[in-house]
DNA sequence: AATTGTTTGTGACTTTTGATACAACGGCAA
DNA sequence: TTGCCGTTGTATCAAAAGTCACAAACAATT
């Protein structure tokens, strides 16, 4: 598993490779499991190694994505944490069982100057997670939800189709249930979807 | 110029310092000046050394601000496109006269690994705009529009007073002018400031 | 088949935000 | 003083989004 991390981020020096051997230590989590939880310490950089995480806001009732983190990807925030002592303000909760590897943040502090892989790794999660971000503030600023949904659809479907609740929309897009189920609806009217239970077919 | 600023960031390798010497060129901008187009491929990072821009997202007669950008602060897209050629997806502004250090991306590359003190300029702009992004997102996400206006006037007050046009605001916030005359009318009824042409007293 | 819990549908209403149109105000230059 | 222009105020209407309440459909289990 960790092997085949550093296989994958192409971890060539036998130094880190050590390093990240010693230091660091695996866990597998169900779906479900809370990792994360806003306005706590990040102590540990967390790197999925399997699975899916899904990282989010919160406040009050409602949610809203950020991203989703898969093999070979870490949570910014924490990557950040690793830098400078810091509080989570994001939620992560465990979307597929995952195994993930656990990394004390005060190790990692200088891999980034000291191993060019990891320094490759780092830039290359924050400009991903900038660009991603820019993006998603974008569209929430001038999309109109309608758009938001419709495009966040086409980006989950496969084989045009969706498995996901209306519920679980509303928490993806910021929003409440009863409104994903309106706009839904009249996309169907509009032929752009069927619905189904707890499935929505994207057509053409 | 440029030596204050290699003091400010605490440049001490000398061979980062000629190379800044060598590489990057100062150039001079009024009010007003557009000097990063949304779309364009950007070539130069740019850095501030005296006065402050705008950067901010535009969508059709709509913007929302994104940050401004003051001495010693770089966009950090630009910063990431010196990991990868990419287009910006922003535009800029000169909000206030300024001074700003040029520098062609294609030399910043390597500079990340090689000088420590450009690498901690690296992750430290990294970091903090996606901590800034992060928490605007959040705000546009969940926080209604009059609140997020009370507390951008609080954050632009000095001395409890803000100088800007409704339309300014309207253009930070990413929405119309008759809104924020609107809500701004309303705080002032609910005794929370006072408005007067082109200014702003915000109350207690 | 009956029960239960989750998911979806929907009507009715409110609040927020956006769009349009125009009036009033204030500063400033001719 | 007059006229202009940028700024602000505001009424009206429309659209988007949020809230509440409840019913219907469906799936899973007993």
């Amino acid at each position: 598993m960790l092997h085949n991390f550093i296989h994958q981020l192409r971890i060539a020096e036998l130094e880190l490779q050590n390093e990240l051997q010693e230091k660091s230590s695996v866990t597998t989590h169900k779906k479900g499991d809370l990792i994360i939880k806003n306005n706590q310490y990040i102590k540990v950089l967390k790197i999925v190694l399997k699975g899916k995480v899904r990282v989010y806001q919160e406040n009050e009732e409602r949610e809203i994505l950020i991203y989703y983190l898969h093999p070979i990807e870490t949570c910014t925030l924490s990557l950040s944490a690793c830098f400078e002592d810091c509080k989570s303000t994001v939620n992560a909760v465990v979307a597929e069982d995952c195994t993930i590897l656990n990394i004390p943040v005060r190790f990692v502090r200088d891999w980034n100057f000291k191993y060019k892989s990891w320094n490759s790794f780092t830039i290359k999660t924050f400009r991903e997670s900038y660009h991603h971000l820019m993006n998603q503030y974008a569209n929430l600023a001038f999309q109109p939800l309608k758009d938001r949904l419709f495009d966040y659809l086409i980006s989950k479907a496969s084989n045009a189709v969706v498995k996901k609740t209306h519920q679980e929309l509303a928490k993806e897009l910021g929003t409440t249930r009863e409104v994903i189920s309106r706009l839904l609806k009249k996309l169907e009217s509009n032929g752009k979807l069927n619905l189904r239970q707890k499935e929505i077919q994207i057509l053409k």
